[in-house]
DNA sequence: TTGTAGGCGTTATCAG
DNA sequence: CTGATAACGCCTACAA
């Protein structure tokens, strides 16, 4: 009861200098707490006097709430990511949260190590997008333990938790049709890895539209490879390489594209005319390259922002079964497909508007 | 002694079920403490069995250790941040600590708030990219109550503890050389806000590099603003509206170029001919826009991971003075200030070349 | 080599 | 409205 000797100063020493009990400090720290206005001044005095910084570790250890939310992504230098993190923190932040950051560089094993600390820590909750191969028993594990679990832009299969992404399998159609409008027949969809959600909807979606269209689905056109810049150009080369070379692709994201678009000026075609290149996400990059890329906008920034009031609204106690909020995303056209040629130019019309779904 | 009826289950329990005392257990948990075999191996099934996970606040509470760190930055939405973020949470991952990512925004007062809130939650140590208008006070006082702050790529005056960074000097010299090699008279210094540390040492780098040319400095031609590719835009505008327009712009940084870039171009100016452009940082826009952006180029991640090597080690007791590391940097050329037209084309040099110093 | 007995700073319960 | 007091789960002398 006099401990003012030691290290920090905790309630105890704030007690002995206000002539109170440690109890009446922790209520007055309390906002709605019937304790009398004068012993409340008297403790905000002695709290300055003192030095008195709160303690969270010791109150997790009573109460069970740490007020840290983990936030684990595959990859904090993808710009997308790192929106989608600014997205998060900020919200998180205001409402007295701090955010762990985990990068599992896309590797399973080192993501269920980090959820492993996560849970030592005693984070409150979790931000997760889950990484190629995640193994589902690691993260049901947290759930199963109370820990809410919210996946942003990606899920795995047979994970009852929350879901904040695009419509990935629509917006890849608008995408397509588009291609399709512009009169293209041969239209390759590159890279991804096959296991990701993200890339199964965006496959989804091209195939369907390819339907619409009469088109056959050629498997030559469809390859897979890791989410970089590098594997674009490489994915690139190899289509464009093949048998009957395609006349247009849609990539799995704008890292890609962007690797691709890179490709096919090597290899001497010219994008936006000879060539046709659509990404996803619409980073920072997409709008200035040359030529521009026509994407798919995602506000990396609002599905952040979505995940993580979802995430608190989870901690707060909302039960119901797991939602899956679908954030509104658009197609944007740029030069990389040429369809600049026709839009802005009034009268132009040289082609079917191909109509959005 | 026996609780193992409530919420989680703690080394009482696995004690229970290994028959042995929680000291024990406790001990057995740390590597190099003289347990015998077989009680270790009765230990580990009793771990498994009962399903326990360590618990750092508790741990926490008892060793004042949290085997947490605050990156505190100012826009993680900044590619330069992102990728120095990477780096840091890497190494940190490494040797065990987990990182809290705190976005300032660059507002001094949400800086004060946030490392108030580091202390709170106990961390162990700080990298911080001050905010502009930081508080001395704020920051000494982790500093006095022996918690390491380490600064990335600025500093505040009057802070004693190790900084990180590029010698911005001496990368804005040698910059401003190379335009003054090209011929520039008039070179423009533009953005970042004037308190902060960075801008102070490049545009000091940039003054000297005109003394030494002989060339007298403008005050007009060195306005300042917010670090946003918006700001790039105005400044730009700005003073090539002036009474004696620059020829050349050397930019606080690539986001801001970028936007010079921009408007230089909306301006009618053909970038790399008429006009020459060099930013900091080399995001990876730089190496995408058109045209390509002359600019020094830093290796943010490198800066992340020494700045953590930094921490961790006075987090091991390590002591000394304030250490100043710098990190090497050095010019890329590319299109943005027509030097590209000299270097890659062998004989073609109708110009003088342009030391390097 | 292992067990006992606090105590870290906070909150919650229960009296007064 | 306020005060004792007992946990929360872990670590660490010190004792056995």
């Amino acid at each position: 009861m006099k401990r003012s000797s030691k290290n920090s100063v905790g309630l105890a020493d704030v007690a002995l200098a206000a002539g109170v009990s440690t109890a009446t400090v922790s209520l007055a720290l309390q906002e709605g707490s019937r304790i009398s206005a004068s012993t409340r001044e008297r403790v905000r005095l002695a709290i300055e006097q003192t030095g008195y910084r709160y303690n969270r570790a010791a109150a997790k250890l009573r109460t069970g709430q740490s007020f840290t939310v983990g936030l684990l992504i595959t990859d904090i230098a993808n710009p997308y990511f790192a929106a989608l993190a600014a997205g998060a923190e900020t919200v998180l932040d205001e409402r007295g949260y701090m955010t762990f950051l985990l990068n599992s560089n896309d590797i399973g094993d080192r993501q269920a190590r980090q959820l492993n600390k996560l849970m030592e820590h005693g984070v409150d909750g979790v931000l997760l997008s889950p990484a190629d191969g995640t193994d589902l028993t690691t993260v049901q594990y947290l759930v199963d333990h109370g820990v809410p679990v919210v996946q942003v832009s990606r899920w795995v299969e047979g994970l009852s938790c929350d879901v904040v992404q695009p419509d990935n399998a629509a917006l890849a159609a608008e995408a397509t049709r588009h291609l399709i409008a512009l009169g293209h027949r041969r239209i390759a969809f590159l890279g991804g890895t096959p296991s990701r959600s993200a890339r199964v909807e965006r496959l989804a979606g091209y195939t369907r539209a390819l339907a619409e269209a009469g088109i056959a689905y050629d498997p030559e056109l469809t390859p897979t490879g890791p989410p970089t810049r590098a594997s674009g150009s490489i994915l690139l080369r190899h289509v464009v390489g093949g048998t009957i070379p395609p006349t247009a692709a849609l990539c799995y994201h704008d890292l890609m594209a962007l690797g691709a678009l890179q490709a096919a000026r090597e290899l001497g075609l010219r994008v936006g005319e000879d060539f046709a290149i659509i990404g996803f996400d619409d980073i920072a990059e997409a709008a200035i390259c040359d030529p521009p890329l026509t994407t798919v906008h995602i506000d990396a920034e609002s599905i952040g922002r979505s995940a993580a009031q979802h995430l608190l609204a989870r901690l707060e106690g909302s039960v119901g079964p797991a939602s899956r909020t679908i954030i509104p995303a658009h197609l944007v056209m740029r030069g990389s497909c040429g369809s600049h040629r026709f839009s802005p130019l009034p009268g132009a019309g040289s082609d079917t508007p191909g109509k959005r779904q």
